[in-house]
DNA sequence: CTGAAAGCGCTAACAG
DNA sequence: CTGTTAGCGCTTTCAG
């Protein structure tokens, strides 16, 4: 009763070598259906199960995913985001029996004042994992390189302009921004402002893609008055604050957009506190839209409208991406997830004034 | 330089046994000054990192601390606690070289069609990782016993009535639901409502406590039609929906009070919405207050005043509780960190008109 | 289809 | 303080 039993105790009571109970347990080939059953008998009574730490050993390989994060990230709402990327990454890949790691870059600095990509490196030699997916555009410059030199199957999800060459996931960015924008046209909106970093980030430059692309399509030329660039770095640019400073001070001199679109949730409740702060009401005022459908989205109130993502899913295809590629098999080099828009309470129809003041120019 | 150089190399190269290079790895005993310089100057020649599979095999550990999840969840909100946790538990365990895997126990149900705790007891047997934390209440109770059981060094995050004996790490509940409380009696409030499902989880009474705590202390004696009781399954009645309905029929009926604290900021969301479709305003007409500090707390209009927590740092706390419980070394049973109030927008002072309605009672 | 045998790279007694 | 000697439990040729 004491000790675990080992593949040698199942195979030893089954009466054939260990090496047969090691076809069985991975089918790594065929094995004749009357031993199956004995062994299968005796993995039963013994309460077999094989050790892990021994598979991996023998393997050379861990079967384990890393998910690579910048553990510095304050964002609590990141977090989310990354937690969601992990269990779509498990629903695909504890099929094929991998575990998910989470591995801080951050730590490298506060520990071996290693930079990320070193750490990174360093556990990949180590075994400590079979794959790695990136998330956060923080620390994909070095750290791309170094997987991309390292030849280490990797999947990004979201899309940097370094990162040619990698496998990547990302979401219908100017499609959903595109659809938030003419939500807005349809609601006989003319005049409408986008609220944004300016296009240094892929996700930035697409979502603005997909405002540009929507305000063609309904005929509207766009004016840049109604281009409301947020300031700071790259994450900074995308933040509650960037975005209130901003609208902030696009309402302290003349404006005549009637609608605007935030470049994501967290900017689209900035510009609501500015305008609220100013006396404005959305949507009766101005309506809003915002983008990635964060879980606080429908409890704001207005609820917001917003392009939504699912982001379990995304992970979901960031796992059978990485399963491909670990497996050594052939990868679509790009997959954009579809997102819907789904309208709440921060759009409303553009008033009849407005249209008058709108036939006017 | 083909393949990856191995003990044995480093050994060669610096003419002594692979053990002493063993030795000088991980500190077991003591090396000679000059045989350390030498192995490590062969050990950095060759670009030498010792195999963690290897490692993991021959101590029969693998480092790795397991975060028991229930992936089955819908919640967003609750995927950025338990990222935040995650990355906590980086911070401390990393140090010790501990890596943190996660384990959705749901995804047992969708393979195997084993139960979360079965399934965890495998990956225990397997030796997939040396300690847990335990973090999601829906799992627990089976979960915990199991863990019990199978005296796997655990740490659970929140408290529960089940995990009597285990070790815990929680956040001061009934402190901060007090201090939540008593800022409101400052502002003059008389009349405070409580929203919050009933006290079934030590989460709920804590909180309940805490406002019941600050009441008294302000000499005001609690009227229970003051108890705005959510309903659903645990997790149902601290949501949103189940708030803004709660709080919806209070309003379709004389109500007394002024001010509400909600059990949670999503629950005060719900209020806050409540209130809205009834005309009334936050803060004029009722002061709202929330509990946990969610990310968009500070984001949504008015700003939710609320209890702030550290979770980051419960993580840590976790984290050094688990070592200890892993090391065999005596932990602390409970350890409670300590919570604060952040005042913004969601609360004023009582007005005066309320005052003297209340002294006329 | 099955068995025998040789490791995978490291740790951990046990001697010296 | 250092070397020798066995394994840890499984996979995987290579024969049969």
């Amino acid at each position: 009763m004491g000790a675990r039993p080992t593949i040698h105790d199942v195979a030893t009571r089954a009466k054939v070598s260990p090496a047969t109970v090691s076809r069985l347990l991975n089918g790594s080939a065929r094995v004749g259906p009357d031993t199956e059953a004995v062994v299968r008998q005796a993995m039963e009574e013994l309460g077999y199960v094989p050790s892990r730490l021994a598979q991996s050993f023998a393997r050379g390989s861990s079967r384990t995913i890393a998910l690579l994060v910048d553990g510095d990230g304050q964002s609590l709402q990141g977090n989310a985001f990354l937690m969601t990327i992990a269990l779509g990454l498990g629903d695909v890949l504890a099929d094929a029996d991998y575990s998910i790691r989470i591995i801080n870059g951050h730590q490298a600095m506060r520990q071996n004042r290693q930079s990320a990509a070193e750490w990174t490196r360093d556990r990949w030699r180590r075994h400590e994992f079979d794959g790695a997916v990136i998330t956060n555009p923080t620390m994909t410059d070095a750290l791309i390189e170094a997987i991309g030199a390292a030849s280490i199957p990797a999947v990004v999800i979201g899309r940097y302009p370094h990162a040619q060459g990698l496998v990547q996931v990302d979401v219908d960015n100017v499609g959903g921004m595109r659809m938030a924008t003419t939500h807005l046209t349809e609601q006989g909106h003319r005049r409408i402002a986008f609220l944004g970093p300016p296009p240094s980030l892929t996700v930035s430059s697409d979502r603005r893609q997909g405002y540009m692309e929507a305000l063609a399509r309904a005929g509207i030329k766009s004016d840049s008055d109604w281009l409301l660039e947020t300031e700071g770095t790259d994450l900074e640019a995308f933040s509650f604050e960037a975005a209130h400073r901003t609208m902030t001070s696009a309402l302290n001199q003349p404006w005549s957009w009637t609608a605007v679109v935030a470049c994501n949730d967290e900017m689209a409740l900035g510009a609501v506190r500015a305008l609220t702060e100013k006396g404005l009401r959305v949507p009766e005022d101005v309506s809003i839209v915002g983008f990635d459908d964060l879980p606080f989205a429908h409890m704001v109130t207005p609820a917001l409208s917003t392009v939504h993502q699912d982001i379990r899913q995304l992970g979901q295809h960031a796992g059978r991406a990485l399963l491909a590629a670990v497996e050594g098999k052939p990868v679509a080099e790009l997959t954009i997830q579809t997102v819907s828009f789904v309208t709440r309470a921060s759009t409303a129809k553009a008033n009849a004034f407005d249209w008058a003041l709108d036939l006017e120019t």
